[in-house]
DNA sequence: CTCTTATATTGACACTCATCGATTTCCGCG
DNA sequence: CGCGGAAATCGATGAGTGTCAATATAAGAG
């Protein structure tokens, strides 16, 4: 019973990963993860990316970013934690394995 | 190198099946494969539905369904041929397999 | 050719949504 | 408290889209 057994949840999963924007987005988190494991020094934030260094990967404007990690975060995809005045993302591997997973199997 | 490495092609497919409608068609047409793997006699459009029979399936008018198979078939997911005055759709299943790995690996 | 049946196309409508500028909220810091 | 930076929210706008009724097209039957 994966966490998009219902209906509404894959959804919101496949709305979310509709949108070229959006997969961008998952692009320039599942990098900055690369890069953390390349790295020898393990920082707390080492996969996760505030919304202003997305934006400087992804070409779209603050709000739109905002509206967008709102989208994905909504939809499980995205986990988010505040720290400070900045608001660290980071994939949901496991989410996006259950909907790839999911899709694979209802589709 | 899928049929699906193209971002247009890929983006083609996941707005199709974005739609709760499609995955609903796709769902019908898969369902009428099993049956016709189930039924003894293999008749030459077992694995296949008209668009009549769709809409006996879900609840849309037939412009509507039209609308849809045209979307799923430029997408690639679905295939069609003409009989007669019919048309017949199957689901192309290595189509639809390849999107979800490509899914896998890009995503 | 005409009638009937199956599907496609058109036109319209309501609704969603991606995007941005402007503003607001939130939070650490002095 | 007040300031500055980060992110969310608001309001507007333009593009896209799901749906249907009406109409058109296609194709077999008689």
């Amino acid at each position: 019973m994966s966490m998009f057994s219902s209906e509404a949840a894959l959804d919101r999963a496949l709305r979310a990963i509709a949108d070229p924007s959006r997969r961008r987005i998952l692009q320039a988190l599942k990098e900055c993860e690369v890069e953390a494991k390349a790295s020898a020094p393990r920082r707390t934030e080492g996969v996760s990316l505030c919304a202003g260094d997305i934006e400087e990967r992804v070409p779209l404007s603050q709000p739109t970013i905002s509206h967008h990690m709102a989208i994905l975060t909504k939809a499980g995809l995205v986990e988010a934690t505040r720290k400070g005045q900045w608001r660290w993302y980071r994939r949901n591997e496991k989410a996006i394995r259950g909907m790839v997973k999911t899709l694979r199997g209802e589709l």
